[in-house]
DNA sequence: GGTAATGTTCGACGTGGATCGTACAACATT
DNA sequence: AATGTTGTACGATCCACGTCGAACATTACC
């Protein structure tokens, strides 16, 4: 077996980290991704596809931080996550996001990104 | 003249409050979007051609509070005031909008509205 | 001039969110 | 078994945000 299911009193892993969700409603998508490092992190996996490591991703932040930011962006269903070995493959889940509010992504993707991200 | 252009050092009101901005980059603009009374307010404006008086808006808090939204959507760019005699008429800048970022505002507004907006 | 109507500003409060460091879990490799 | 790699959980901190009440500004009307 893989990842532990059940939370045994104490420290260990959460099964709704590889649990995908339905996609939430849309104020909590528009909060989930009213984040600049969320954002990019959508973007980033926008332009690849194929699934990506968390260290492959920006590096603006440190790894509990990005940890944080992945969980907000698959709670709300924006993200899924599957076991490779020691990593965990993360993807845009652009279908199941389509059909629920069908052109918002494409059109949030076609932005210009206006922000240097960090601090110049 | 109308209203006070200068900050007179103390009591008086924004000229930024009737000046309308540019709309704002994609990661402030989501943020200003990420609220469920903000978002209300849109929705509300988008279903009235008609400019609307804030009185006559979502009345889920207080007046103060709805001042604060608008100036954050104003901030944004989203929506645009002018003077009529003792009120302030709101409306929704769609044109700008649409040209800024093509589709989102449509995809959104075509979103189900999920939450009852207050607490059941 | 006084009063009412409509919004805005200010100050304060409470809650939530972003960030980090550290400790831990799971797997791979040696 | 020991170690390295990768990602998560937890605790703590800091700051931004939503909310309200009260005071003020602007205009209209009596």
């Amino acid at each position: 077996m893989g990842w532990v299911t059940e939370l045994p009193e104490g420290h260990s892993y959460d099964a709704s980290v590889l649990t995908p969700r339905p996609v939430a409603g849309i104020t909590e998508l528009l909060q989930a991704l009213a984040d600049p490092v969320r954002l990019a992190v959508v973007r980033d996996l926008a332009e690849s596809t194929e699934p990506r490591p968390c260290g492959s991703l920006v590096q603006m932040v440190t790894k509990s931080t990005l940890s944080h930011h992945l969980r907000i962006l698959r709670e709300a269903g924006i993200i899924s996550m599957r076991v490779d070995g020691t990593r965990k493959l993360t993807s845009l889940r652009r279908a199941e996001l389509n059909e629920a509010y069908p052109g918002l992504l494409e059109s949030i993707l076609r932005a210009p990104l206006p922000e240097p991200v960090a601090a110049s």
